[in-house]
DNA sequence: GCTCCGTGCTACAAAATTTGTAACATGGAA
DNA sequence: TTCCATGTTACAAATTTTGTAGCACGGAGC
């Protein structure tokens, strides 16, 4: 489960959903949409690109297999999506 | 996504997957399938059962809720196969 | 009764990680 | 050359995690 790891990461999951849809955001536009301070978000930055999941090409954006790894998120995020509601309902 | 901030806490995702199928393990059994010291399972479990997501009941299971995470997380399971063996090819 | 296990869980100091803020260096535009 | 936005690094403080040890409880067997 090393990608589970990896993606366990603060914040990481978090870049990628940034970068949805094609999206593409500076180091900083990124840092404010993630809400992660610098070190952190490079230091993620760098193992999102080692892993093949983030492109940095005039900005970053998804790599072909981050965005293979967006659609595996979706059922994943219709999920949170219901968590939050059930939970907002107590 | 405080679903997903939660889920991204260190080891939260590895717990839920060690209880999957209706798995139920007790707390020294889940520490060592885990592999987290006893402070953070300890820790991750009190955020779990929380976030109706594990529930303790003669040891530790997934609740309703968490058997629905589940099913939602077999997309990214396999997203994380295909990228294991990806980057095992380099 | 008492002892022996296995349980969930806590204590605590050391190590690792994250945070927040500040700044640096580079490159393009004015 | 001055200005501005960029990616990135520095560094100390705060937070989190780790590893190890042990506690308190409950049941089984004697």
């Amino acid at each position: 489960m090393a990608a589970l790891d990896l993606l366990g990461r603060r914040g990481a999951l978090r870049i990628v959903w940034e970068l949805r849809e094609g999206r593409v955001l500076t180091f900083r536009a990124l840092q404010a949409a993630a809400e992660l301070p610098p070190g952190t978000l490079n230091t993620r930055l760098a193992e999102l690109r080692a892993a093949d999941i983030v492109a940095a090409d005039a900005g970053y954006r998804l790599s072909p297999r981050g965005s293979d790894l967006i659609a595996a998120l979706w059922p994943l995020l219709r999920w949170s999506e219901d968590w939050a509601s059930a939970m907002g309902d107590r």
